[in-house]
RNA sequence: GCUCUCGUAGCUCAAAUGGAUAGAGCAACAGACUUCUAAUCUGUAGGUUAUAGGUUCGAGUCCUAUCGAGAGCGCCA
């Protein structure tokens, strides 16, 4: 996983073969003062008859590598290595060019999932920003990627507006998309305490699913309600997708799985209710004892409709990590039903809590709608910049580098005035530093001397060797669908960008021409590279603040 | 009751899937501005990684138990 490191890893494991020892030699960095990478692998042997052989071997070797300056083996076998300026110059650009995938895949990326009658709240970030980030970081990496908004447009909550709507005789057609928000709340409400309402909404959402004339009209009126004002406010925010395929769109393939799996005897009858013959405990419910689907039925023909539309290598679900259970069993039944031979991967998350730590509420209907949140983001950065357009870029980042930072695995606490701040781990210090760096670059300079210096001093050194680090960090975030380790690695190379250029000016008079352009090509790689990470988070950048 | 996720500095979070002395940011304290924007930078202090065992050269990471937190447990999505 670190750059440009293969020859030196098979070096030292052919040396160690010639003492007949055969491990899978591996170089990692080192978290010791002044060592860059260390190898773990002599360790094991450091009692070794003849150890001192194996190290003089290893350390005349080793020498010799043009990406290797020097060479220290511990008295208990670490090998600790430290890079040539010949390989902090090389690694430390050019980082799009070395992390194509060898293997190219197709892969859907479902996430969003907004529900209409519900605005999007404060607990849609993380599947926002989740998604949209794996979604860019994989096609960097040349991946054949397609997102998918998968709207919660059909089933019960259309059931119960509809209910709703007709039991106080509201007027569908003068109906305002305002109306629309304040009505499911309030259906949600009365179907919990009145049973003759939650049958009423059941037998609706019965009939729109044979396609009941007057019921799919009435929907399609809620629909245009709905959508463009999801897609308006998600444009706003910067999240855009390739498909805007909802529930209602698999209406078909939910009744052919229900019906080929009865063909095929892979359900049984329980109560009146189809169950998958997959022994589970719970068993797997594929239908209610009404002969009405559910949540899992319409994610199997959400599959089916996909297989038959967009056959991808990989569906990636960026839903929240309650959900957990419920994508094993689709997974479960996708391949008992064999449904499709693709890989399925559930990417989970925790939740986004207040200052009383206990996650927004989604359906009391008293919910911090996302709008709201921008709105106050943007409040509280009106003191760095007035510009509308630079303050709605920096509002976009606050709200994605915060979410983004922590571990997606994890719940965690969404701090307002902390991630404001342009002091700390946050989004307006990432962009303020890289406005530094695009200014810098900006500057029109007369250098004469067109030596370039190769010595690097410390502050120097550190940002190279940092930016070096920029395919472990990418792969960390590849491999385990996790954005946080480009969050974490973006704020790091902000800070040393930060202390570089508080200690080597650049453009004053004591600067020789050579040491301008020495620095002006570190800053430039920091620039490239930060605006790739960025690309990576789904974070635009700001020209100025 | 059963099953998951988790417990790391006062607070908010990292830590290569087993590597050497567990790192950042806030907050606290002490410094640096006739500046390529100090909107920044530099220090100091802060830890028995919930607890107790175990596995091995080596454990925050793996195994067991206990305590504590959150979530999910057929006819909502």
């Amino acid at each position: 996983m670190i750059a440009g490191i293969k020859d030196i890893e098979s070096e030292i494991s052919n040396i160690l073969n010639e003492f007949e020892i055969q491990d899978s030699v591996e170089i990692r960095y080192s978290n010791i003062e002044n060592t860059d990478i260390q190898c773990n692998n002599l360790v094991r042997y450091s009692n070794a008859p003849n150890i001192n052989e194996i190290k003089e071997k290893l350390e005349k070797s080793l020498l010799a590598n043009p990406f290797i300056e020097n060479i220290e083996i511990a008295e208990n076998g670490f090998i600790n290595l430290n890079f040539s300026n010949e390989y902090l110059k090389k690694f430390s650009k050019n980082h799009n060019e070395r992390i194509i995938s060898p293997k190219k895949e197709s892969m859907l990326f479902d996430y969003g999932g907004p529900n209409i009658g519900k605005d999007l709240h404060v607990g849609h970030i993380r599947t926002l920003n989740i998604g949209r980030s794996l979604y860019n970081i994989f096609k960097l990496a040349g991946h054949d990627v397609i997102s998918d908004i998968h709207l919660g447009d059909w089933g019960m909550p259309i059931g119960l507006i509809l209910a709703y709507i007709e039991k106080e005789s509201i007027d569908i057609n003068s109906l305002s998309y305002i109306d629309l928000e304040i009505i499911y709340p309030k259906a949600s409400e009365l179907s919990a305490s009145s049973k003759d309402f939650y049958k009423e909404a059941q037998e609706i959402s019965k009939k729109l699913n044979s396609k009941n004339e007057e019921y799919l009209s009435k929907w399609k009126i809620i629909y245009n309600l709905a959508i463009p004002n999801i897609k308006n406010l998600l444009q706003s925010l910067n999240y855009e997708f390739d498909l805007w395929r909802g529930e209602s769109d698999v209406v078909e393939e939910v009744k052919t799985v229900v019906a080929d799996a009865q063909e095929k005897n892979l359900v049984v009858e329980d109560d009146g209710a189809l169950v998958s013959t997959e022994k589970e405990d719970p068993p797997i419910l594929i239908t209610k004892s009404d002969g009405s689907y559910l949540y899992l039925t319409t994610d199997l023909g959400t599959v089916v409709h996909r297989e038959k539309n967009q056959k991808c290598d990989k569906y990636i679900y960026v839903v929240d990590s309650r959900q957990r259970n419920h994508f094993e069993q689709v997974f479960k039944t996708v391949k008992h039903f064999n449904l499709s031979s693709s890989s399925f991967i559930h990417v989970g998350f925790g939740t986004v809590n207040g200052p009383d730590k206990k996650p927004f509420k989604t359906r009391d209907g008293n919910v911090y709608k996302l709008s709201k949140l921008h709105e106050d983001i943007k409040e509280k950065l009106k003191k760095y910049n007035s510009n509308e357009k630079v303050l709605n870029v920096l509002t976009n980042t606050v709200l994605t580098f915060s979410d983004l930072l922590p571990n997606r695995n994890q719940n965690y606490e969404f701090d307002l005035e902390k991630f404001t701040d342009i002091n700390g781990k946050t989004g307006v210090y990432i962009q303020y530093a890289q406005v530094r760096a695009q200014k810098l670059l900006s500057s029109k300079v007369e250098i004469i001397d067109t030596n370039i210096d190769n010595e690097y001093n410390l502050d120097e050194r550190k940002l190279l060797l940092l930016l070096s680090k920029f395919d472990y960090f990418y792969n960390q975030s590849l491999n385990n669908y996790q954005p946080h380790h480009l969050a974490e690695y973006l704020y790091s190379l902000c800070q040393t960008f930060n202390s570089f250029y508080a200690n080597n000016k650049i453009f004053s008079n004591d600067t020789p021409d050579e040491i301008k352009l020495k620095r002006i090509e570190i800053v430039d790689n920091f620039y490239n590279l930060t605006g790739l990470i960025f690309s990576c988070l789904g974070i635009k950048l700001v020209d100025s603040m």
